[in-house]
RNA sequence: GGAUGGGUAUGCCUAGUGGCGAGGGCAGCGGACUGUAAAUCCGUCACAAAGAAACACCGCAGGUUCGAGUCCUGCCCCAUCCA
């Protein structure tokens, strides 16, 4: 259930309620694909980080360790010890970023496994049903996910088929939801938009799949490759027409200016690889733009990454050591530079809420992306 | 003193036995990454130049050859072994 509680602008802060706690929006939800947020990176780390939810992948629990493993094993949260919300992505990035690997059919997809090469089928029913075996709390529609330079002609094919696949998702839902012996019987499933760059197919979509009633709604295949303007554009058309009393999931996005943009057009959820993968690279985000630990005017610098950061890596370590562990390859490096940027995101969400509640939503954008600029 | 194997560019290691204006790795330096095939990938890494032509001690010095990092001679250095 979505409960909104103040709107500033077209920016929302809400609350969504789920049998695995109340998730407060807007939210970054951190990414472990596998199961496992990247870095070494523990449950009782992210307790204190602030983190609210989870997200792991269909596919790849599927290839690994197997869904049915998981769900012998009392579902995801039992097994990751994790008993706020999950949100289990479909596999539908896979079918983009696997794109060597995989073939589409109006049944699913064709993948070959990254792992070991074998064949592994996956359509709506067969996603819907892994999901269902981790028992997450939200589990995404499969989808298409196509290229942002993709033709029109491809797009249109591909948003009707997944508009399909939609269906299917829901109707297979409903019957797992129904089973006696189905973990999480709750489970929520998101529809997600598509359509490339292009505004009238997203938006046609959009009413589309906004007739379905579905809990709540994605907006998939930005932010690879078009321009940050051609993905604020599309946000802004396509929000309009989702419902208003549901949540708006922006997938795999992004960049702390991306996200803050995106709230301002109405955005509640959000994912993206870049705290923890950038984390592992030495690259952390301060509010005076992103630091590359790496680089080598940080060998004497004894300071925090962030002053005043109450993080595990800036209440007790310089810039110098981590970029020596990094350098070293000690994995300390690495684990505490992902702690960092998961505090910086999670932190960053909880002044966006703070901001909204006392409708000061657009200065507090305008201060952290001019602070972020001026440093960078 | 003798034997054997080596000395390859800005640091280290290494490919190379007649066409080399010398390949690779590490380290260094810089960059990229958006529902994670990513602790990955890319660039740079003698000098000079930003042209389209020029320039560089492959331990050192000679020699053979149209042509030598590569073959020959001498020397220097390193490693191991023998006296």
């Amino acid at each position: 259930m979505y409960r909104l509680l103040k709107k500033d602008g077209r920016a929302k802060r809400a609350e969504f309620h789920t049998v695995h706690g109340i998730i407060q929006t807007p939210v970054f939800m951190n990414v472990g694909t596998a199961a496992a947020i990247k870095g070494a990176v523990s449950t009782e780390d992210l307790e204190q980080i602030g983190t609210q939810v989870q997200l792991s992948n269909t596919y790849h629990l599927h290839v690994r360790p197997g869904d049915q493993i998981v769900r012998k094993m009392g579902g995801l949260h039992k097994f990751m010890s994790w008993s706020r919300p999950i949100l289990t992505d479909s596999g539908g990035f896979q079918v983009f970023s696997l794109a060597g690997l995989r073939k589409i059919k109006e049944e699913g997809v064709y993948f070959q496994s990254h792992i070991d090469g074998r064949h592994i089928f996956m359509g709506p029913e067969e996603s819907m049903q892994i999901q269902s075996n981790l028992a997450s709390t939200i589990a995404m529609a499969f989808d298409e996910c196509a290229p942002s330079k993709a033709e029109r002609g491809y797009v249109q094919a591909s948003v009707e088929r997944t508009t399909r696949w939609l269906l299917r998702c829901k109707a297979e839902m409903e019957r797992l939801n129904g089973l006696s012996d189905t973990i999480n019987q709750k489970q929520l499933l998101f529809g997600i938009n598509q359509g490339a760059v292009y505004e009238d197919i997203r938006v046609e979509h959009a009413k589309k799949i906004a007739e379905l009633d579905l809990p709540g709604y994605a907006i998939g295949g930005l932010a690879v490759g078009e321009t940050h303007e051609e993905m604020y554009q599309i946000i802004e058309a396509v929000v309009p027409h989702l419902p208003m009393e549901k949540p708006v999931y922006l997938m795999g996005v992004g960049t702390p200016a991306n996200i803050l943009e995106a709230v301002d057009r109405g955005v509640d959820f959000f994912d993206c690889v870049y705290p923890s993968r950038n984390g592992r690279h030495g690259h952390v985000y301060t509010n005076h733009g992103k630091l590359n630990l790496f680089n080598a005017k940080y060998e004497l610098d004894d300071r925090p990454i962030e002053e005043e950061c109450p993080c595990p890596a800036c209440r007790r370590y310089s810039r110098a050591y981590i970029r020596h562990l990094l350098k070293a390859k000690e994995m300390l490096g690495m684990r505490l530079c992902v702690l960092h940027n998961l505090y910086f995101y999670n932190h960053m969400m909880e002044e966006i809420r703070e901001a909204i509640e006392e409708g000061r939503y657009q200065e507090y954008k305008r201060q952290k992306l001019s602070g972020m600029e001026a440093g960078a």
